[in-house]
DNA sequence: GTTAGCACTTGAAGGTGATGAGTGCTAACA
DNA sequence: TGTTAGCACTCATCACCTTCAAGTGCTAAC
């Protein structure tokens, strides 16, 4: 493909995304390319649509660009959009150290995302699997049941509960919760899940809680509905393509199942960073006329969750991208700093 | 207002509810009333006109029921609908036991009362104020951090992280812990709050875990998100008036706000068992166009939580208060039969 | 390879007239 | 006095047409 194809292309997308109209030959001369005749550029445009990189709904119409021209836009051809200093300023003053619980600061980034874009945004929290348990208990609630609670330092990693036999005692509840705290303190979720047979050992007259136990430690799998966050869902409202009821129903039949979310922001591979789906050839659940993009965040080898916006296909790709990518280093930032504060603060005490 | 006028009123709403078109004279006397003329009921029509129950959009469009009108059907006019066997089935099978704790079971009843109205029903959780507090922890997590954990016998009441004082061990928080939950243990949320000065004292050194768990305490006053659910918002589309994009834009800003949902939900007078509001004229926050019909359920004097549905004012009032009834009922003897089996196990005990 | 020119296509906008649904009014009737 | 038939009137909807402008593809010339 010559320059000047990808120059014309380049030209196509941006003013598709920002117009919302299909773009003619004509605006293509006299707004970028001054130097040629709109006849060369119909010329080009024929040929980038044999390519399969644009589309016309009818002879006299414009073009639009395809799903392939997107993804190539946004591997060569898209300028890496630099954030305002307004935005940017935004991006810092909005992580303060108060968010001090992930569940927070997940709302709270997923605010922030959809307030910059303009999207509607999702967001996925850290994966429970390989956070260590800081501490755990067993809370006696009555009638054969209780409270079973596993925190780390910044959040609850899960709760739910279990039955626990009538003869327990609130005092003898304490000493299974003591043990767990014991025996899983310090571990992941998964490899709390591989510790069965030794447990169930040790519990000894407590087997039953214990199994219990086990079986709610399963459950945790999966990522809990809280763990999914939604915002801004009415900022759809705010493009074009959304003055369709068809779309907006399938938009809506997507972002109101968590399960859908999930599946839609979850599954990426691990290797990569940032992520674009585009349409539903790259996802079955997204909808034809939608994008996903996604960026996963860790910070001292610690994942932060996956975070993302949901939107037209015609999305504003350069400004989203860098939105994800500086909300990520303020995130990085943010959690180092609080790492270096626990470290000075523990250094403190030890130099007492 | 003459007997026929109402029954001609009732025709109308009924027609109009139904089919969703404006109903007209001719209508009227072929369907309903065979006994008159279409020119008589005319003049019924137009005198009901006169008396705000009815509005036409154009001479020779048929006629509309005004909010008012669906006022005086809801008081006077509507058949009291009794559901049908199957759905009497779907609501009993739907509360089994293992609904065991309330965060389910509002998110259970939610889903139910979407599936059999077929309109987007909305719910706000029991009441926390007045449970009594069974049990209470302080959960040391690091970080001069600690999660407070609240429970009554079937669900989380709160959790929140409170700072706590670096010098304070682990130990010190479960001493800490303990007298927390001695303290308040069967107190309701609303009387915790008031021992404040009482346990400022006894807390002697850890005044300020206590000032922490207070401040809490008195965060807990209004309802958490959490409490608020949503269920079957894609059913909107299965309403015609929806296929207008600005009702769905206003639809969407209401249900996309748990404030807003809590205020149209919450707010309701605690004599009243089924409260209907229509229109922006009840309550600023519901759209012009939607109906919001709610019920407060309680069994054993122990508050449910508040149930209800949105959609639009020609809702099909008859059906909608018929199935909140019956849940309502469902619901209490769920909750009266586990009290009694509560109460048997509770005997055998004695009995021992 | 580039360009001007032109015929062609198409959707959008606007106008027209026919159709049909529904009403209001009036005068006659019981 | 309430009811009714009859009729003129209003208005939305639809099909149909015309006009207009935008944009293209193609061709011939540079």
């Amino acid at each position: 493909m010559s320059d000047r194809k990808k120059r014309i292309l380049q030209i196509v997308v941006d003013e598709y995304i920002n117009s919302a109209v299909p773009v003619s030959s004509k605006a293509i001369t006299e707004k970028h390319l001054t130097d040629v005749s709109s006849a060369t550029v119909r010329n080009e445009l024929a040929s980038l649509e044999e390519l399969g990189y644009l589309t016309q709904f009818h002879t006299s119409g414009g073009r639009v660009p395809s799903p392939q021209a997107y993804r190539f836009y946004i591997e060569e051809l898209m300028q890496r959009g630099n954030l305002s200093a307004a935005d940017l300023d935004y991006i810092s003053g909005a992580f303060s150290d108060k968010t001090a619980d992930v569940e927070h600061l997940i709302k709270s980034v997923a605010n922030v995302i959809s307030d910059l874009t303009d999207y509607t945004s999702v967001a996925i929290g850290p994966n429970a699997e390989e956070e260590r348990i800081r501490n755990m208990t067993l809370l006696p609630c009555g009638d054969g049941r209780a409270l079973l609670v596993i925190v780390t330092g910044s959040r609850i990693l899960r709760d739910s509960f279990i039955d626990i036999p009538e003869s327990m005692s609130d005092e003898d509840v304490a000493g299974a919760s003591h043990m767990l705290a014991k025996l899983f303190g310090g571990k992941a979720l998964s490899e709390a899940r591989e510790v069965e047979a030794e447990a169930l050992g040790e519990f000894g007259q407590y087997r039953q809680v214990m199994t219990e136990v086990i079986e709610a430690l399963k459950s945790y799998a999966r990522p809990r509905d809280e763990d999914i966050v939604l915002a801004g869902p009415e900022k759809i409202f705010n493009h074009p393509e959304y003055e369709d009821i068809g779309n907006v129903k399938n938009f809506l039949s997507v972002i109101s199942s968590k399960d859908k979310i999930a599946e839609i922001v979850g599954d990426e591979d691990d290797e990569i960073q940032i992520n674009v789906k585009i349409g539903s050839a790259d996802d079955k659940d997204v909808p034809e006329d939608c994008s996903v993009v996604t960026a996963t965040y860790s910070a001292g080898g610690k994942n932060l969750g996956t975070y993302g916006v949901i939107g037209p296909i015609r999305m504003d790709y350069s400004k989203v991208i860098a939105v994800l990518e500086n909300v990520g280093k303020a995130l990085e930032e943010l959690v180092d700093g609080k790492n270096n504060k626990n470290k000075d603060k523990n250094k403190e005490k030890n130099d007492e």
